[in-house]
DNA sequence: TTTTATATGCAACTTTGATGCGTTATAATG
DNA sequence: CATTATAACGCATCAAAGTTGCATATAAAA
């Protein structure tokens, strides 16, 4: 009997290790993204720092997850949808940053498309809201 | 007769000092935003990097310069336009992040409106696209 | 020209992130 | 089940980006 985040390392194709294991509970946990600090905070002692960077970056790559870019500068992390992968990526959508909880929700909002000046050609948008978020307001 | 950062910085408040002018003098010269990291390479030697930060931060605080996170999480720095204060920025345009060049311009182009789900409340768009600019496309 | 507030330079420190390398553990194979 | 190859991990070290405190220098006002 495997738990889910056991199911979701193999069906990735990546080694089940007690570290990934642990960190990928981590976002089944929440309803948000996760910044790196944060995640550095909630599993201090569980694992050393590199490897948290090294398993973020494995499940970004495998499409496990997906960064999204604070107001900061601070990267955060947030679970893909299901079909995402290591060659696609499918999160183009509205990412909103809380000013007061500083929460960083994915939101089913599509980016609307933009006409740019003439020799621009454009391979990715991403679009950022702030203010407040629905439990702040 | 003063040269034009002398008066830029004169008509923000701010005291002439060599050190100011020399970075706006870097941002009179570029039609694209700078990078920090590019700045302090620019101005080795010219001032004390502790300095450049806190003449950008006040730069942007009174409405002269807007800061901009690229991809790489990295922070650029572009003019504001005429009608910005230390009271209110109107900087809510389109931001294009070349993959060629890797410059940042500040493209005329107004941020659409968004349908967000009920509760969020929006204070602040900002949207993003990488791609090929203009000379490099 | 003096005075005063502000800006600068320098030292020290924190955070985020990367890299090299030896050790451990997963998972495949026999 | 035991062996083994390879991937993951931990630890040390380093670098870049940014911050803070404090003494000194310098605009700008008096
Ligand atoms: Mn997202
Ligand atoms: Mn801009
Ligand atoms: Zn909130
Ligand atoms: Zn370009």
């Amino acid at each position: 009997m495997e738990n889910s985040t056991e199911q979701v390392l193999k069906k990735h194709g990546l080694k089940n290790t007690r570290q990934r294991n642990v960190v990928l509970e981590e976002f089944f946990k929440s309803n948000n993204a996760l910044s790196q600090p944060e995640l550095e905070k909630r599993l201090k002692g569980e694992m050393d720092r590199v490897t948290l960077y090294r398993i973020l970056s494995s499940f970004e790559e495998s499409g496990i997850l997906h960064s999204i870019l604070d107001r900061q500068g601070t990267m955060n992390y947030a679970s893909c949808n299901a079909s995402c992968s290591a060659a696609h990526h499918h999160d183009e959508h509205l990412h909103f940053n809380c000013d007061n909880c500083h929460k960083i929700f994915c939101l089913d909002v599509k980016i609307p498309a933009v006409n740019l000046p003439a020799g621009f050609q454009v391979a990715q948008l991403s679009l950022t809201a702030t203010g407040l978020c629905d439990t702040c307001s």
